[in-house]
This record gives C-alpha cells, sequence and structure tokens, in this order.
RNA sequence: CGGGGUGUGGUGUAAUGGUAGCAUACCGCCUUCGGGAGGCGGCAGCCCGAGUUCGAAUCUCGGCAUCCCGACCA
C-alpha cells in the first residue's frame, strides 16, 4: 500500500477529551475515528489489525471444531421473551418497525442460535456441535469508555457449543480455556492474561474470564503467585486459597476482560425446550457452553500493553502490515531504488506500506513510522544508496541493521 | 443512573464583559530533505436556546455533547 493513497492521515496531537491511551495513540495514528461516545469506524490500517485478529480467533475456533456463521443484528421481541430477557436485560437496545414489529439489537445471541441450532439437532447422534460467528454486537451501556475497551457497539466472536452431558461440556470446555490462551499469545498478550475465576451469575457457580493486565482495565483481579490463577475481586471473598494449588499469596492488579467462557447449562436451552433423543429413547435436554471475545477491546488492550511514548508496538501477528518502507529524498534514483524494493518485497508476499509521500520530511515520517507501530521499519535514502543497502529497524529494538540489496532481499 | 470536569477554525490553544489572536493542519509559490524544516501569501472558529447588559466567547438558567470517578456489566 501507498500512504500517499491513503485516504486517512495521522495527527500531532489526540483531541483533549481522549484521555486513555489506546484512543489517543490509534486515533492519532489514523486507525479508527470516534463517530460518538462508544462508537467508532475502523479505517483502513485498523480494519487490518481487526482483520488479523478475526484471522486468529477463527483458525483456533476452528481448530477445536467451530463451525462458522452470521447470525442479524435484528433480534425479534418474541425471542427475547423467551427467555425473560425483553425485560430483564438492560443494556439491549429496542427497535421498532414500521409495522410495530419490535426487535432487540443483538446484545449475544443465545435467543438465535438455541433455536436454530435446535432446527438441526434432534439425537444424541447429531451432538456435540459447536457453532460460532463473528458479528456486531449492541449494548446500551451506561457509560462507554476507555476508547475501545467499552463501546456500544462491538466486534465479538461468540461461539456456542451443544452437548449431551455436562461431562462432555466440561471437556469442551478445557479445549476452548487452551484455544483461548492460544488466541492471546498469537495477538501477543499471552504473558499478561490469566485465567481468571469470576462469579457464574444466574447458571453455574463460576464463570471463566480471560483477564489482561493492564493499568486501563476495569476489573480487579488477584493472582496467584504461585500457579498464576487469578480471581476476580467478585467473588475474592469466598477464596483465601486459591482453588488451584492451594497456596494463599496473591498479588492484586488491575485488567481488562479480554475473554470470558460460561457454562450455560441448560439455562437457555430449557426456555426453548431443546431436547434430545438419547440412545435409550429417553428425552433429554441439551447442555450448552458459551465463548465470547470482544475484537475491538482486544486490540485496545494490546495497544495498552505494547506502546511507548512515540507511539503503538503492534505484535507481528497482528501488525496492520508486516514492514513499513520509507523513502527519503525524492530524486529519481531514489525513487527508484525504492520502488524496486517495494516490488521485491510484494512479490515475496510480504505486506508493505510504502511511505512514498514526496512532501513530507524525513522527521515527520519517522515520527509517522513510530506512532503507527509497524514491525519492521525499511529506509531507502542518499545514505543506504551509497552502500548498496536498505536500513532496517525493528519498532521495538534499538539497533540499525544494513542490509545488501540483492536481488531477493533478506529482511527478516 | 449519581457526582465532577470541559465545550473557541479540522486539531491544540489565547482572550474573564468592549476589534476573536496564536500554533498546527490544509491550499498556492519558493527554498529545503536522516527525527514532526524555513520564508511569503491564502482558507477556516466562539456547541444550541433563552436571559442579564448599551454591549456576552466571557455572567445566569436550561438543553446537548464529550471525558473522568462511582454504580451497573447478560
Amino acid at each position: 500500500m501507498r500512504q500517499s493513497k491513503l485516504f486517512t492521515k495521522t495527527v500531532k496531537q489526540a483531541p483533549k477529551d481522549e484521555k486513555s491511551v489506546n484512543a489517543q495513540f490509534l486515533i492519532r495514528a489514523g486507525f479508527v475515528d470516534k463517530l460518538s461516545a462508544g462508537v467508532y469506524v475502523f479505517l483502513p490500517t485498523g480494519l487490518r489489525v481487526l482483520e488479523k485478529i478475526e484471522k486468529i480467533i477463527c483458525e483456533e475456533i476452528q481448530a477445536i471444531g467451530g463451525q462458522r456463521i452470521l447470525m442479524p443484528a435484528l433480534v425479534p421481541k418474541k425471542n427475547w421473551e423467551q427467555t425473560n430477557r425483553w425485560k430483564i436485560f438492560e443494556e439491549l437496545y429496542k427497535v421498532k418497525g414500521k409495522s410495530g414489529q419490535e426487535y432487540g439489537l443483538g446484545a449475544t445471541h443465545e435467543e438465535v442460535i438455541v433455536p436454530l441450532v435446535q432446527k438441526y439437532v434432534s439425537s444424541y447422534k447429531d451432538l456435540p456441535c459447536y457453532v460460532y460467528q463473528i458479528q456486531d454486537k449492541f449494548r446500551d451501556e451506561l457509560r462507554a469508555k476507555s476508547g475501545i475497551l467499552r463501546s456500544k457497539e462491538f466486534v465479538m466472536k461468540d461461539l456456542y457449543s451443544f452437548h449431551t452431558s455436562e461431562k462432555d461440556l466440561d471437556i469442551y470446555y478445557e479445549k476452548a480455556k487452551k484455544a483461548y490462551f492460544k488466541i492471546f499469545k498469537r495477538c501477543g498478550i499471552g504473558l499478561q492474561t490469566h485465567l481468571t475465576l469470576a462469579s457464574g451469575g444466574s447458571f453455574s457457580k463460576y464463570s471463566h474470564e480471560f483477564q489482561t493486565i493492564t493499568s486501563a482495565g476495569e476489573d480487579t483481579i488477584y493472582i496467584c503467585e504461585n500457579c498464576g490463577l487469578a480471581i476476580n475481586k467478585e467473588i475474592k471473598q469466598e477464596h483465601s486459597k486459591c482453588p488451584e494449588c492451594g497456596k494463599t499469596k496473591f498479588r492484586q492488579e488491575k485488567a481488562i476482560e479480554a475473554g470470558n467462557i460460561f457454562k450455560l447449562r441448560t439455562k437457555y436451552t430449557e426456555p426453548f425446550n431443546f431436547f434430545f433423543t438419547a440412545q435409550d429413547g429417553s428425552k433429554k435436554l441439551v447442555e450448552m457452553g458459551c465463548y465470547g471475545i470482544g475484537l475491538p477491546r482486544l486490540m485496545g488492550a494490546v495497544v495498552e500493553i505494547h506502546h511507548d511514548d512515540k507511539g503503538i508496538i503492534w505484535p507481528k501477528e497482528i501488525a496492520p502490515y508486516q514492514a513499513h518502507l520509507i523513502q527519503i529524498g525524492n530524486n529519481l534514483k531514489i525513487k527508484k531504488q525504492t520502488e524496486k524494493v517495494y516490488q521485491d518485497l510484494e512479490k515475496q508476499g510480504i505486506e508493505i506500506l510504502y511511505d512514498d509521500r514526496e512532501d513530507k520530511s524525513p522527521g515527520e515520517k519517522f515520527a509517522d513510522a513510530d506512532l503507527m507501530g509497524i514491525p519492521y521499519r525499511i529506509v531507502v535514502s542518499e545514505k543506504t544508496l551509497e552502500k548498496n543497502c536498505v536500513e532496517v529497524k525493528q519498532r521495538n529494538k534499538k539497533q540499525i541493521r544494513l542490509i545488501k540489496c540483492i536481488s531477493k532481499l533478506q529482511i527478516f
């Protein structure tokens, strides 16, 4: 991508209202734009990051059998009434059509997925099954905050699993835990993310959250110094000892909930009378689990963790581009050489953002590169040209390497 | 939803009752080109409504927006 063609621009100063680190950098770098409180536009570079995250999630969820579908945001009132959530779900946005029909904008999709899967599943032979989607969620948050960490409309991955027994649900639940850790690791926040015991709502004793340590987080968790399991403050009073290893030393941290998993059991299959026929001919309620990850929140958490005073430092797997090619000087020789490097690297399948802007000074280009946080910076200039080299610097490192220009550049 | 802060060109700011100024961005011309370059010229603004006053960006009231703290968070 030629940077001169990007319709967005970086800005030197963040709008003064933006206090959170992720909002400041993401807006300044031109990754997102705020439409209103808690409602964001993802711009070309920001969308690329979101898509990288999406790809990782899809790979890991498909690896544990998830089949992707896409459910609508308009969910009829009738479905919400069936689970009684039309009345009690306070964050539900409600909309009315011209002829009076009412809908709740999907804030979660149990009310759609359960009757959907019910249409196809009637026997123990059809179970287990795992269905997920990546789709916009709407929640009427009383207080949207912290940039893209807590918004009113956001892309979410929600996976639902259906089982013949609690035991089978338990087995899959453990698999999902492992898949989640792979996802967070690949997104570059594996070290900061802790499995956290949290309240289970009304349907099971506990649920598990994946809490990522950052001062921008809104939750307080207690991490076992021995095994790393965390306990959410909301249920800490129930635990003087670590339920995993029995040790009693905890450290307190602020964290953001990057994902959560619930054993829903029969909470939603029951109101829909979702039974299956067991091997012995009896009818039993389907057991169910749900597993969520908010993509923008994950992206925001990455920024909160991986940045310095100059800008974002994207982990490689979710960076919008792998390399940022910077042309310094506009004479023909330099242009030709940079163009050659650009073509060469593109041919190698490396995603490049090529800063070909001719009206920007070197200082501004470097500052933009630091702000946007692409992992590798490649510079072509009079200086590098003399040595028939390009200069390569990693965003998270200080040293600069010179690499000989041969027919196939070896950057990484 | 309770409390607090803030609303001035696209962005950041100044003017505290009396001519809306500066920086940056943007446009034009010229010079520059390894860490947000310089010169000259140009475009662009007081959140909305009511009130007080000879006169309101400035004071008062109401609304709206936004940020922060708290509560809430299937």
